[in-house]
DNA sequence: ACAATTTGGTTGACGTGTCAACCATTCTTT
DNA sequence: AAAGAATGGTTGACACGTCAACCAAATTGT
């Protein structure tokens, strides 16, 4: 029998120096993981989580304002506030003196949901930087950083 | 009028710390980046891309092994294979010795499109990491090396 | 040699993400 | 004050990802 992990990724060398893949794919794992992390603690998926939480941290605000900063998609938060605030988690109502902008708040039920989950996934957030050194860390977030604004541009002699 | 880039980021702050949104964030904004690039030169998609230099890479695989080195999801595979076999781009056959195992290699068409789009990612690649020195580069993946382990041990006190 | 298990691959159903069109409202310009 | 542009939000259509069920072949255990 072989090891557990066997010979292996014929890949790896190839791929590990393409950010791009690494980024991706490591991403994808993170992802899955918080995923599966919410679906055994509360019926909430994962973008409705991240709205949830942008809005916790700002106590209040709007679709828009989360779409310019999150860059998810407009629609999907739209859809995805309406999912929330049928299940009763945050509160929309149209701001005052306004009739198109909409104040989007947590509910009672939805700031308890939030301190609950957040203690978890703090927890998680502990382990997965366990390993690092704090000069890592900044450097690692320094890094995104630069690929970030790199992101943005999108001539680059196409 | 206000200036391009606004007040923004009232949450930026906050999420700043949060090493897997960021790292989410950032991988959006690449993934965009390159499916927008692939749809300029190609009529590839971002995953059909990625199979298409997975298959490159090692000149002959199979489909399973392409699903455990890069954890896509082996349904995906499968009708990716599929469409990339009907656009000619790839051959599939039955391995030697084997009526289950098929193997998976590019076409001349699909090596010859490789070809022109690795110049093109390869291009970016520099672009996207012409801020980084070397060390930093290296720290990078290290750093996504810690984040990829970590997210694969689902028992953290849950 | 047989049953039980694992592996390679396909398929269907369904959820999420993405894009573009759209409407109503608000802001800007003249 | 009216026309035009920009903004906030909703919707529909569609592409893509994800999960689970499934079949056939291959491997392992007895």
């Amino acid at each position: 029998m072989q090891s557990q992990v066997p010979d292996t990724d014929r890949f790896a060398s190839e791929f590990r120096a393409v950010i791009t893949y690494r980024i991706a794919k490591t991403a994808n794992l993170l992802n899955a993981q918080a995923a599966h992390v919410l679906r055994k603690n509360s019926s909430l998926s994962l973008t409705e989580w991240r709205i949830i939480s942008l809005i916790n941290a700002v106590d209040e605000t709007t679709a828009s304002e989360i779409a310019r900063t999150t860059f998810i998609d407009k629609g999907q938060i739209s859809r995805t506030v309406r999912s929330l605030a049928d299940k009763g988690l945050l509160l929309a109502k149209q701001r005052e003196g306004s009739r198109r902008k909409i104040e989007l708040k947590l509910s009672p039920e939805g700031k308890a949901l939030h301190r609950r989950i957040v203690a978890i996934m703090t927890n998680r957030q502990r382990h997965l930087t366990s390993e690092f050194t704090s000069e890592e860390l900044a450097a690692f977030h320094s890094a995104l950083d630069k690929l970030e604004r790199a992101s943005k541009k999108r001539d680059f002699g196409e």
